[in-house]
RNA sequence: GCCUCUGUAGCUCAGUUGGUAGAGCAGAGGACUGAAAAUCCUCGUGUCGUUGGUUCGAUUCCGACCGGAGGCA
């Protein structure tokens, strides 16, 4: 007996990966799964362009507004809430679609990463602490002790993932190497068909970004980042772009004009690194904007002939 | 109209005591396993405004012209 089928739509911010979920959603009796490691904040709704209130009430949406903008995330919590909700969602025999562009969450997903369950002491922070008062050269030098082959992989300028490979070996034991090996062992239960929207023509991205973030400025997003920086904030929602862009703004420092360009030449860049994301994945099924036929059209005749199979 | 400064990579500017040039930003490419909208790596040839002259050789020196800024009238 085959797997059962579920669909990912992805690609970069502003390609229409919400408009098109929500289509294939309608066609083929299903619901979005979000893979979005933003949009899971409450309260952050115009920065991370959530679905609308319309939206939502047309199509169920799982994994979009749950967590408070205080609570740190991390994929495993992902990985873990998202094998659920596609285990109800095929429970009540419809077609789970996941949507979204944080492709860290959906290879975790295809690959069926497992994750070791560990407690969260304070490794992390004590290393970081000894990176200010030592330097990263005497991380480095110590990964290079314990982990070899990851310190051979990782540039000395990269301090974020030089402390995480120390932290994984003083949590677990085990090198980060040995790590990823092991979390391939399980395959997935699932077969996953994958889209992924991109542009011929980058430009065309690149003014959908551009007018996308104008329209949140229309929004109100200058007040939600107000309010945002008044409350208490996670480090992970902190990470989201549209408000640490504006926050020289808010602090007086620079004109509204210069953060805006500033937030909308972040956002080209972010989506470039999504498209480099996937760029070299094999299974890719990619959905051009700027091509004549219809984006939703050949997604759905390929998800048809695949649910045909 | 005259005087001074200025015209070099998409932008801001270095620079070459004459041997065809280099930074920052922008941009492009890549990586990515518990922070991922984060983090990290790599990549710089362009009529040196146009046109004459001097010179073996000019983007560099000289002249004219065109554009920009300022000053004096």
């Amino acid at each position: 007996m085959s797997k059962p089928l579920v669909v990912i739509i992805s690609g970069p911010t502003a390609s229409g990966k919400t408009g098109l979920s929500i289509e294939i959603a309608k066609r083929f009796n299903g619901e979005i799964v979000s893979a979005d490691s933003m949009q899971i904040y409450k309260s952050m709704d115009i920065a991370t362009a959530k679905p609308t209130k319309d939206e939502t009430a047309e199509i169920r949406h799982h994994l979009v507004d749950f967590v408070e903008a205080n609570e740190n995330f991390s994929v495993a919590k992902y990985k873990q809430l998202a094998l659920s909700a596609i285990d109800d969602i095929l429970s009540r025999g419809k077609l789970p679609i996941v949507c979204g562009g944080t492709g860290l969450y959906i290879d975790t997903l295809m690959n069926n990463t497992v994750f070791l369950d560990y407690e969260d002491s304070g490794i992390r922070e004590r290393l970081e602490k000894r990176k200010e008062s030592d330097g990263i050269e005497s991380l480095y030098e110590e990964l290079k002790k314990v982990d070899p082959d990851t310190a051979s992989r990782l540039h000395l300028n990269d301090s974020k993932r030089i402390i995480r490979a120390l932290e994984v070996y003083y949590l677990t034991g085990k090198t980060i190497s040995e790590q990823n090996s092991l979390s391939h062992k399980e395959e997935s239960p699932y077969d996953f068909l994958l889209f992924v929207l991109s542009a011929h023509n980058r430009e065309i991205l690149y003014k959908r970004i551009n007018d996308r973030v104008d329209k949140m400025l229309d929004m109100g997003l200058v007040e939600e980042a107000g309010s945002f920086f008044a409350s208490d904030i996670s480090k992970t929602a902190k990470q989201a772009i549209g408000y640490k862009e504006l926050k020289p703004y808010l602090d007086g420092e620079i004109s509204l004009e210069t953060a805006v360009e500033k937030l909308k030449m972040e956002t080209r860049r972010y989506a470039k690194r999504q498209l480099t994301w996937f760029r070299n994945k094999k299974n890719v099924n990619w959905l051009y904007i700027d091509d004549e036929k219809s984006v939703s059209d050949e997604c759905a005749q390929i998800i048809s002939q695949n649910l045909g199979a």
